[in-house]
DNA sequence: TAATAAGCGAGACGGTACGTCATGTCTTCCG
DNA sequence: CGGAAGACATGACGTACCGTCTCGCTTATTA
């Protein structure tokens, strides 16, 4: 997860002069996760400055640990010290009632702040990932952006346990359904509990019409 | 899809002054498409200053009928000047294999591209669905933004058919399927046909395990 | 005084068409009378858009009748429409004692406002002087600009009594108190009786007629 | 002289961070000069933008600096980057002689030129102290604007040799003869000689002291 | 009395400068 | 020598005004 560019990380050694300041990484992934989450920032009124500002930092200190704007702001989502408002899917056995409780859950706290606070964070999410270079393409691509929600870790289980069948992809499936709830919460801006768990129970028993009147 | 702010637009009548130029107003359009489709110029690096001179354009006149960037490009993309390169759903009555064609087609119109030209487009409509203001968001409500990828219209017509259960909302399940592409297409650069595929088979027959074999 | 640019102005003649209207031109005046004079609006903040909103005027009925800003601004001093709030000069035939009562009056007038209303005018008719092009060069001519301080003509009344010696100017003399004047009041802020009293002397001093030939 | 606004300047110390480019202060005082008096852009044409580009400088580095254009120009006016084209007053004892020459001398430099070339920069000196805000008022009361013209200097030096009366104020008899001249040249375009000698004399025999011995 | 002509208020047009802001680099000093 | 402070060049932003233009209407003169 350290984006270190470029640096060949000689393995157990000491590298030359002044180490990376921990206490430096940590301000700035904290400050990043105050301005978006207490704040509430919108990503593009997020700015470097203010966030070098918040941490007491320089902001060369920044730029020469990450790329971007983009880059900080993605690492602070991914390394969970911004969380999006998902709430844990319960596993009580019982898959299809599990995933009706994580929507009603989630949907309700979603829904409880006014305005579209709830999307804030998850619109800085895909701005960070949309407007990110190669860097954060490659980051990407050994992340599950959609882990906070924990949809997917619920259906690998049921998966494991033989409730899914084999050729099903946990992993897919919790990515299309959140693509669909991502979709709502930024064009409505609150996902709607009922069509949600109408399209899990659409996965979980398939679209098709049944017809085998046999 | 007038973007006349908060003008009555008395029907018949002919307002005082200079009328709105539709000229200038394709001018945009065509510009936008062109900056966006032909110079794969992406989102951050299409400027509105660079529009309008592709336009032959004030700024002003933009600025007067758009709210910013993300309404120019969005209209662009909702009103078809630029088309993301999906193809038509082929419709043969045999839904899972006109499904399966369609990823195939497409997959392949999106891969044959060097670099990530193809997702280009795609990170622009969604930065300026991020981007976007209240203005943006009102538009987006009546809107559906994957009605140029076809699947919706496929979905729907088999549910009028008859092909699919009753309680199924195809939009939901078009708006899913195109959920998971796209984010696979932002974070690894192409969708992979053959997840695709299986995604959407289990939208088709259920991703639980039939298990009443007795 | 008539703009009417480059109007052979056929004398008796009616020329066809509608006839300028007088009313539109009053308006023009007085609302830039009123936007320099109560609304203090600087120079530079007054617009030929507020200026025509504020006569209800159309934009091009300006532009019709007048080169640019300057030289609505100029005409509006030059006509009387807008007054620099400069005391007449009296003239009980002692010329020393009627300047300064006149100077102690005038500066009396300028220094009661506050801050620098004062000269809030005064700037606005360099300004128009300055950034004037040809048009204001031909109308500046044939004007005494300085005609509204009325000095120049109480010089000119000494003058013709014989109180001052032949080869003076009075014209210039006004001219050359009045660009005293104004410097300090563009520079300073107000201008300063007692200097502007030396002042007045020493011109008297070279000015007046020796008559004491005893 | 300094414009560094607000800054406390501690004395001996060294304040944390870059300093301000002393580089990039010449190089606007530098551009600016050339452009008013190589290109002879009149002061409305000269824009913050034109300077920023001549000197190889960001726009930002001179907002930072200077509140606006008339700051920069008046600098530049004011500090002699750009000199207004009057002679050296000469000094050899006769004031009168002195003050005859000067003006000839003087007129004949200013009248060379074609068009009104003369009067590009005493109209931008005038555009500036007019459009001025309070940081140029500020600077203005510390600066003899006419400074340059040496004339000043010259009844000054005149007045300490005692062939000025007591009362007679040089700077305010320069300050009104250059008003004169100003006002001349900003209105008829040339300043005329003839009339200047005359005021002048007229000047001096009010300022002369009277030494009459007989 | 109808045609013609110009002026009128309104307001959109192409331009362009404004002053602000953010980016990412560079320089200086402190610890 | 790492890191903070902060100035730097660059360039987009959104606003404002300029001076021109196009509307549909009104007011005169001319036929």
């Amino acid at each position: 997860m350290t984006e270190t560019p470029a640096v060949p990380a000689k393995s157990t050694a000491s590298r030359r002069g002044r180490p990376r300041s921990e206490a430096s990484h940590q301000a700035v992934m904290e400050a990043t996760a105050r301005l978006l989450d207490v704040e509430e920032l919108p990503y593009e009124e997020l700015t470097v400055e203010r966030i070098a500002a918040e941490a007491g930092v320089g902001k060369q200190t920044i730029y020469r640990w990450w790329e971007n704007k983009a880059a900080v702001v993605l690492e602070a989502l991914v390394t969970g010290y911004v969380k999006l408002d998902f709430h844990q899917v319960p596993d009580t056995g019982d898959l299809r009632a599990d995933l009706d409780s994580w929507v009603e859950q989630s949907v309700k706290g979603l829904c409880k702040q006014d305005e579209d606070e709830g999307t804030v964070i998850l619109r800085s999410l895909m701005a960070a990932i949309v407007s990110g270079g190669e860097a954060i393409q490659e980051l990407l691509q050994n992340t599950d952006v959609w882990s906070g929600m924990h949809l997917a870790e619920r259906l690998r289980s049921a998966h494991t346990a033989g409730e899914l069948r084999d050729d099903v992809d946990p992993g897919m499936v919790a990515s299309a359904v959140m693509g669909a709830v991502v979709m709502q919460m930024l064009t409505v801006g609150k996902p709607d509990g009922e069509s949600l768990k109408r399209l899990l129970h659409v996965m979980l028993d398939g679209a098709l019409e049944p017809r085998r009147p046999a």
